[in-house]
DNA sequence: CGCAGAATTGATACATCTCAAGCTGGGTGG
DNA sequence: CCACCCAGCTTGAGATGTATCAATTCTGCG
């Protein structure tokens, strides 16, 4: 495994970009040098994995750049994406063995790892590690139950519009953007993984957008870079409720 | 609301049906009383709503007895359930006010409640609550991304297959059954309820549990009462690997 | 330049949905 | 005690959305 040496050594964790959104968003300073101690940071190229289905795993730890994805597969080699990992999403599960998932990188990615046992026990003694685990667990288990909507209920349009608003407003929220109603990104995913995450084919998926694109809901630059002149009809198109404004 | 008063009056923890696998699995005998001060009974009939998507929820609990379901539904009409609340079962989210899905009863169901600002407070004391949370919460997420898979890749007649073969699991695992591989159990779900769990129509459920009856997967007296002969079998129609075992 | 991976587009097949007609079994009122 | 009723379920025929198979077209890069 290659390492970036800029990366691998530990940088301080008060100047970490992910501080106060990662498992240690609530550690003090006392906690942070104790998180120092049992931490390392791995970096991984574009379309490498993480870890393999079934595989033990030594650590766990925080996406600090760049992303993931979890994924599950059959043996007739049917895949079904269950998480997609942004900067702050937390991989592995204390108290666990191995990985349920695979986990790919899916542009080049640094990870901040902590080894399992240390944390593990830490978890026992200091509850603010323990507490923001439970509270992002939540968030991810409600993400997964509205994700479960789009697989079992929506059309291959609306699964469409469902992941462009979801990558919209995730952007929205981490580069500020004028609320003027256009929003502009670059989409992190092939149509394939696109595919994967939604449960469709990769030409149903291209199909999809080419007739959003038609319609005027999204506009084209290339093939990743998308512009949203209205946020709302989007929310339409996706069959959700169009209220509750995009920095909810 | 109508109560049953031999259950709303509080029983002690101690003889509890599920005190070793509710959130109140990890508590000792202090805890327990901490946990008797806030807590109540309430039962619902079948049918009845015990919470609707958007209200303010004032309490979190576990199930007791009887089964619940957790569904999200869109302007139009569709819906998806995204959780089967069975005995042990947590309901409610700790630090959020309203619910964001509907809670409906299945069946008669019993709940042990915990008022939610003391519930909140005594996870920030005891670590045992928290704890047990925790882990619970991590199950539900493994269980909701398994879901995934079966939502977004799997045939309607897989679909069918799996939701009996974890029926299946969950049966034999209460009522421990001889392990000579037939398993018995009836349905607590109508065709129109698992067709919300699977992303199916009623129809389509309807054909596809004649058509493993008709292939010999399963057996049917009456419309809720199945046998499964071979469970492999059935997992092998699920499209997950046969082995490993019913009791994993 | 020209290749390879990614994406688009087209024609057709098929699984599931939709609409519609009956069936079944348990409960209720005459 | 029977006739009826109704929710839940089954089955059928046809419509439709998405998958599949196949042929091009892009795009970035060595």
């Amino acid at each position: 495994m290659l390492q970036d040496e800029t990366l691998t050594h530990n940088h301080h964790c008060g100047e970490c970009p992910i501080r106060h959104k990662a498992v240690c968003a609530r550690c003090d300073t006392d906690e942070l040098v104790q998180l120092e101690e049992i931490k390392y940071y791995r970096t991984f190229e574009a379309g490498q994995t993480v870890i393999w289905s079934g595989d033990k795993m030594d650590f766990v730890g925080s996406v600090v750049s760049g992303i993931a994805t979890l994924t599950q597969t059959m043996e007739d080699g049917r895949t079904q994406m269950v998480g997609l990992l942004l900067p702050s999403d937390f991989v592995g599960r204390p108290g666990r063995e191995g990985s349920a998932y695979d986990v790919v990188a899916t542009t080049d990615l640094v990870m901040c790892c902590f080894r399992k046992k240390p944390f593990e026990q830490m978890m026992e003694g200091t509850p603010h590690v323990a507490q923001r685990l439970l509270e992002m667990t939540l968030d991810e288990l409600d993400a997964a139950r509205e994700w479960m909507l789009v697989l079992g209920r929506k059309t291959a349009r609306e699964k469409i519009a469902s992941l462009l608003s979801i990558i919209a407003r995730r952007d929205a929220s981490l580069n500020l953007r004028p609320a003027n109603g256009e929003l502009v990104f670059d989409l992190p995913l092939t149509r394939e993984a696109m595919a994967d995450y939604l449960g469709l084919t990769l030409e149903t998926v291209s199909r999809q957008i080419s007739a959003l694109k038609r319609d005027g809901v999204i506009h084209l630059e290339g093939k990743r870079h998308v512009t949203v002149p209205d946020y709302n009809r989007l929310m339409e198109e996706a069959g959700d409720d169009a209220d509750g404004g995009i920095f909810a």
